[in-house]
DNA sequence: TAGACTAATGTTACGGGTAACTCAATAATT
DNA sequence: AATTATTGAGTTACCCGTAACATTAGTCTA
């Protein structure tokens, strides 16, 4: 290589044996006697010796123990705690990540793909289940598993890991409406792509529809799904239609943000108007109310989606499509 | 390599030329018509050629895009958001993060360390400022840049970018005092190891003794630093010390918890008493207190360390420590 | 038009490991 | 003792690109 790394060659020199033997020493794999083990991993030792993995990985038939792990963002605690369970338990079974933060936008996720393909990565895990035909091109012509992660996607490229987002927005709509509300409302933000939460707007949307009624609002800001625009976008969704009498949210930090509004302005909760959020977010137990939202397993999501991915590396594939469920969790906002 | 991938030697043959001739073109590196560049364009694009890095790292003397960023975990958004600003940072100039999460474990990071240097890696992030024996003389030999990141440390192994958790911890401890404060308390978390915090707690202990009041309590959890301990910590501390006039927590989450527990309770703040946190978190954004606390800026934190690490690799580094400085921020709980 | 220079392309030799094969020495079997 | 395994080690070729050098064709100058 460059440097002054030590390289095998002079480990296997210093003990007085060939490469071979060194190699076959240090990864235990081959016979050798145990005098020459001794020799070789005291050179080893006193050299510092760090195998160079590239030229492992280059040489040898095997793929690396990189995985490409390609998330949105890092603002939202949801993906972190998904990005936590995926590393955590690829951690354990000697897989590194390699982040790619897609910022939503699906053509830097391809500059992403195109990238860490070129690393000869063992599998990638992708949040989303929308890429360009470019990306897919790639990603079906790489050879290595592929799990989609997030949006449940039942004919994926390779293997998804997720929820059904629709079904999720779907429930919340038919419970809103079981409970008497006719007029509702959403608030979420917008992206550059069509993303799980807009899937869940649109199954919010058709249960109402479904069940005959025809009033919904939608307002999608441009922002970040957090506390304030929760606030502001309530305010103003409000203010163009004061007859609502429900609101869904894109999550539960823009759920407070909207409960918190209302709570300024003496609105009663749920009397006056009602609050659904999704998520369970961590921001809820901070809240006097027990928020109506809907329990995804964030941490579990992406412990699956790396279990997975493991599982088809050592060939135990079996599904391609595993959907790990949500709850609906009525509270006293609704 | 191993499977169906498709290498430059194919393009080349498909092109009818040279293996060598294919490879300027890519690279655009060295002269070559346009009639050529056309010819082996088509190709790579007809057969979806992607290079193989590991190749190109292995054959150039080049070093490869990979940076190995190790944080102690993504439950606290506050790593959350460093990571973000670093692999904003890196990817905007085309390099890539390998996550290690070391649970806050020295041993676990030695280990994350050892595997990561045989990836090639262009750079290194370290979060914290102790490492094992081990690691620092790996890390010294690799003879690359690295970047110690949160805990600034004046002598570091290459590079620190941070801020001085002690002195955070000892300005709050003054603070307090000259709000007129005497007995004083801390709750936080403790990890095995001693880190940042425990810092700032070291600190804030030294303002208060340095003022002369010896009153202090300290309180470590052995959980999370998030609300619940924060509540069920205030409740811990005060019930063997009730005479407690104001409390500094690890972070803002707890300080929220600790918050909450005195409303419960009925004790009022900041008259019956003071809470401060630490870290301007987002939490504090929903709380109808403006809590005192210190800012520290997390994404900029990011940021800067990948910024450092860059210059480093451009050969443009000229000092080693950075410190990006926190303010303290008196709000209305004390 | 020879000689000098430039542009375009080809050839060779690695880099740091590993698979596959070979070979010698020792151990087990008949 | 001769034959056959087995073990421990060495040799060679190769993975896929790129640097460095070599070569050829084409252009320009005197």
């Amino acid at each position: 290589m460059n440097n002054n790394k030590i390289s095998l060659e002079e480990v296997a020199k210093a003990a007085g044996v060939s490469k071979m033997t060194a190699s076959r020493v240090i990864r235990n794999k081959g016979s050798f006697s145990e005098k020459t083990r001794t020799k070789v991993m005291a050179e080893v030792e006193r050299l510092g010796y760090l195998p160079n993995r590239l030229a492992s990985v280059f040489a040898g038939d095997i793929n690396s123990t990189f995985v490409g792990v390609s998330i949105p963002d890092l603002g939202n605690e949801v993906f972190g705690l998904m990005l936590e369970g995926i590393d955590r338990k690829l951690g354990a079974f000697s897989h590194q990540s390699i982040l790619g933060m897609t910022q939503h936008a699906l053509n830097q996720e391809e500059a992403w793909i195109k990238t860490v393909l070129s690393w000869q990565p063992a599998g990638l895990i992708l949040t989303g289940r929308s890429h360009t035909q470019k990306s897919q091109a790639m990603l079906k012509a790489a050879g290595i598993p592929i799990v989609e992660i997030w949006d449940l996607n039942s004919s994926p490229i390779d293997m998804s890991v997720g929820i059904n987002h629709y079904d999720s927005g779907y429930e919340m709509g038919r419970y809103l409406v079981g409970k008497g509300y006719r007029k509702l409302g959403y608030v979420g933000t917008s992206h550059l792509t069509a993303n799980a939460a807009t899937a869940r707007m649109n199954g919010f949307t058709k249960a109402i529809e479904d069940a005959g009624s025809r009033f919904t609002k939608h307002l999608c800001l441009h922002d970040n799904p957090g506390f304030y625009p929760g606030f502001y976008g309530t305010e103003q969704l409000l203010a163009s239609s004061p007859d609502i009498e429900a609101i869904f949210y894109q999550n539960d930090n823009m759920a407070v943000g909207g409960l918190n509004y209302c709570e300024t302005k003496g609105q009663k909760v749920p009397d006056d108007i009602a609050i659904a959020g999704w998520g369970d977010l961590p921001i809820l137990s901070i809240v006097p109310y027990k928020m109506t939202t809907v329990r995804v397993p964030h941490l579990r999501l992406g412990r699956m989606a790396a279990e997975v991915l493991l599982d088809a590396l050592h060939g135990n594939a079996t599904r391609n499509s595993y959907d790990v469920g949500f709850i609906l969790i009525p509270g006293s906002t609704t």
